[in-house]
DNA sequence: AACGAAACCTGCGCGC
DNA sequence: TGCGCGCAGGTTTCGT
């Protein structure tokens, strides 16, 4: 589901709800979550374990326990409700995942319609060695522009899919790529080697205004998507080309055109992206 | 080593 | 109404 302003707005969801709240028990119903670890010791390791902080990295989340890391990562579609114990809303109970029974009479539940989000429960020292963790790049935020025009420039790959990859920037999915470069008058079809170094300055400009006007606005909710209990974000108000298919371009008036790059749906208005 | 395609899942809307 | 297809905010794994 998300890309980094969805994953914030859940994150500062989250921390209201269970910050300083201690895990009395973890129930699973679909055990693919886990991804191969080993489910007695998760269930073991993470009972009675006092939720200090909500952390995010990217688009993880990162539950800071007393000893020990939740890694959640929501994939396409994974939410979170919390629920009074003993309350069955039926809606949420089909797609359950996971339910962590709190020490305050609630409980946090995981959804995922497509089953695609993961967990994994790490040890405060494995968080620099994590292996989905450490290969993840610099956000925009923080991003050192000279070695991320080094890592454009160097490769043949479209700038689409090296912007949605992860170790390269991380934060920025599907809307947000074709946003940006819209912002960036840069075509998506355009490869590493031949963007500029004034064109990578945007880049970075760009994914820094929009992700933070996203995260103001408290993401994105397309398809009538809601993401952590019943909050839905604003900025799918203001997408300039995303979902804009056949659209007016708001600065040309051209129409929006949608294409497929990697695999993935790529909006752009060919007038003003070269 | 590096790249693109396929795989992982379910649900929805569309055309026939 | 029913069926098949293509599509969906992501990442990992599998081939070449």
């Amino acid at each position: 589901m998300p890309e980094l302003p969805e994953v914030e707005t859940v994150r500062k969801v989250l921390e209201k709800w269970v910050i300083d709240k201690t895990i009395t028990d973890v129930e699973f119903f679909y055990n693919g979550v886990l991804d191969g670890i080993n489910k007695t010791s998760f269930i073991n390791n993470i009972k009675n374990q006092k939720i200090k902080a909500v952390d995010r990295k990217g688009k993880f989340l990162l539950f800071k326990l007393s000893d020990y890391i939740l890694i959640s990562h929501l994939r396409m579609e994974g939410k979170y409700y919390l629920v009074k114990e003993n309350v069955i809303d039926p809606k949420i109970n089909k797609h359950k995942i996971i339910s962590f029974t709190l020490d305050d009479g609630n409980k946090l539940i995981y959804h995922d319609v497509r089953k695609f989000g993961k967990m994994k429960l790490i040890k405060y020292e494995e968080e620099s060695t994590d292996k989905s963790l450490s290969k993840l790049g610099e956000e925009p935020f923080s991003i050192n522009e000279e070695e991320l025009y080094k890592k454009i420039k160097s490769s043949k790959r479209k700038i689409k899919t090296l912007l949605l990859d992860q170790a390269i920037i991380a934060g920025l999915g599907n809307i947000y790529v074709d946003e940006v470069l819209f912002f960036s008058n840069i075509h998506p079809n355009r490869e590493g080697e031949s963007i500029s170094k004034k064109e990578n300055k945007k880049i970075i400009e760009h994914s820094i205004k929009v992700l933070n006007r996203a995260i103001e606005l408290g993401g994105s909710s397309v398809y009538s998507y809601h993401f952590a209990g019943s909050v839905s974000g604003k900025f799918q108000n203001e997408l300039q080309v995303y979902g804009r298919k056949d659209l007016e371009c708001f600065k040309c008036g051209s129409k929006i055109a949608k294409t497929k790059i990697g695999g993935r749906g790529t909006h752009f208005c060919p007038r003003c992206q070269k």
